[in-house]
DNA sequence: CTCAATCCCGAGTAAATTGCTAGGTTTTGT
DNA sequence: ACAAAACCTAGCAATTTACTCGGGATTGAG
């Protein structure tokens, strides 16, 4: 029940373009060097992430990725679903899914697997961009550090 | 972001048991066949409940197996962790783990990790063999199936 | 107008994990 | 004695993961 690096990668790239937003398009090589992933890796997920319509890209000599909306309207949730697919832990409960299983009428077990499957998804559903620039600062003020990861 | 077959299976076989609690030692084969697991893949299943003391065996003619605790005692939880592991979106928010991350002071997507593990763990937690048998019933007295699964 | 910086695209791949199967040994009630 | 059961170890095909590689298309700056 791990997340992939997909999805924690994902997550660490568009929270350096929140940081970044508004700063015009940031080349995907220092996005990779600032969080320390794999330019060639990272630029596959971007990918992703452009054809979801999450970023926006620029290309040519100073060109680069930045966000399509402002840090507050752009999810934890949207991200990384886009990257890993629909964050159920279970076939049988992936929600607009066509093919429901035969059991699902009396199965116990499927209403276990939709609290998990509702949980996760209320917590990722609420936190935005802007949320983790709020505790970036919060927890920079308290220490003193500067980094973004 | 999958629960294992391992996890589900182990829930099913568990929940399989607490219907059957008290009324002396289940075979593998039953459970098996009712809950429609491979046999001697849900057999290294039970060997890891029996390490973790949450069945007991019984060997030998007439033997089988049976929750260790009553139904109310055992949470989905203990069995899900048991087969998968702690349940955690990363490797870095593994509760009681040793070695932490040298980042973890400043991470800022750690928090939301954080989130995701505790939001799943609440729900797991919570929920026993006894529960599951209520909601059994309940769907049971709706419309009238009497399957287990 | 050239050229370097950049994004874009498709293919390939080693390692790990998953979900089993196979083939035995040991124990025990009847 | 014997059959029904748990117990144990090993192996393995398919899938997924986390990348790498090699090139092509755009575009701003000098």
């Amino acid at each position: 029940m791990k997340l992939s690096t997909k999805g924690r990668y994902g997550v660490k790239a568009m929270f350096d373009l929140a940081m970044n937003y508004g700063k015009g398009p940031i080349p995907l090589k220092n996005i990779a060097k600032r969080q320390q992933i794999s330019e060639p890796y990272l630029e596959q997920l971007m990918a992703s992430l452009r054809r979801a319509g999450l970023v926006k890209s620029m290309r040519g000599a100073q060109g680069g990725y930045m966000l399509a909306n402002s840090p507050e309207n752009i999810t934890v949730g949207q991200i990384i679903k886009t990257l890993e697919g629909p964050l159920a832990p279970t076939e049988c409960v992936i929600e607009d899914e066509t093919t429901e299983c035969s059991k699902a009428e009396y199965c116990v077990t499927r209403l276990i697997w939709e609290k998990i499957r509702d949980s996760i998804n209320n917590v990722i559903d609420i936190i935005t961009l802007q949320d983790m620039i709020n505790d970036y600062h919060k927890i920079n003020k308290k220490n003193g550090y500067m980094y973004y990861i």
